[in-house]
DNA sequence: GGGGCATGTTGACCTCGTCAACATACAGCC
DNA sequence: GGCTGTATGTTGACGAGGTCAACATGCCCC
């Protein structure tokens, strides 16, 4: 319903109709709207985790690739998924209280990309310091990207994968370890 | 009214009973709560563009230095104006369709970006290329620190100015001038 | 068979965006 | 001064939507 009509064609009665039940059903599972949101975004973030996690795979191919695949990965779902990742990060949507499970949810996908970073580091391909600063820094260039992109703010005529590819260079760039200079 | 209750409190007749009006007055002003959502917006991008802009006096110190002090106040923008800057990003808030005039504000930022970038290409500081690609690059890392951190994605026991320089220094070490190599 | 729980339904209430009909007041013109 | 038009404000009403309480129903387990 959220990538048909957007969020806000997702109301209460229209999840009951769409499910053939009646307006009042979904608050026999969910407390109020808030909480069913939350749900959905929880569910895409283990949606995206799973995504990026699957480029395991090709862990054997040049290893800073592998980050950088995990970047086009990050924005290239967001690209598919747009309402859905808007969802997700937009606290806007939902409550103004913190909602533990979508911190949670949003902390395993930090904890993966730091473990990566952490392996990279070892290898002696990006500099030392604080992984998880610099796990920050590359999630920040990845979201920033894919808000943008997803936002409209970025000119259409612009080769979306070019940008891609040129964003998650510029941060390998510049992690990269210089200290044998 | 954003920044104390949220956008959530936000409702046209709250507006009206706030400037003293009835709730239809808005209605003069406004043709309706997306019109007048977007007003606001616009103006907060002018007032950051100009924010960003005055660091030019400082234009004679490190010139890279300069560029990593613009994003360092568009960060600092983000987080003293939490929800006024969500709403000039988040589409959800404002209508499905383009509104011409936040993309024109938008726009501008954009266009002061470029410039700068431009510039200190041509003084050889950041390697050559499409300057607009780079902007959004640039653009990118801001943003989305700015909306991990106002979004409490981040971990509030990081330094955050130690993050905001991190991901400044690292966009521009990455797209330092290589090519002499 | 009966009690309890899960699930669904409906009526009702409140808030909100929005519009139409109506009021008012001020400016400019004769 | 009086008239007229426009800008602005007010109020009643409508429909959508979130939510709760009271009530129904069906199924599981003892």
């Amino acid at each position: 319903m959220i990538s048909e009509g957007g969020a806000a064609s997702v109301t209460m009665r229209a999840i009951g109709s769409r499910l053939g039940v009646s307006r009042g059903a979904p608050y026999r599972h969910f407390p109020d709207k808030t909480a069913l949101l939350v749900a959905v975004a929880v569910a895409g973030f283990k949606r995206l985790n799973r995504r990026l996690g699957s480029g395991d795979a090709g862990a054997s191919s040049s290893s800073v690739e592998r980050l950088r695949r995990m970047g086009e990965q990050y924005v290239r779902f967001a690209l598919e998924h747009p309402a859905h990742y808007r969802l997700m990060y937009g606290k806007e949507a939902l409550a103004r209280q913190d909602q533990p499970e979508l911190r949670k949810a949003a902390g395993a996908l930090l904890e993966n990309l730091i473990d990566v970073i952490r392996v990279h580091q070892q290898r002696g391909e990006i500099e030392g310091g604080d992984p998880r600063a610099q796990a920050y820094v590359a999630w920040s260039a990845v979201h920033g990207l894919a808000s943008l992109l997803i936002e409209k703010q970025i000119d259409p005529n612009v080769d979306v994968d070019d940008l891609i590819r040129q964003t998650t260079q510029t941060i390998l760039d510049g992690m990269r370890d210089r200290s044998p200079d």
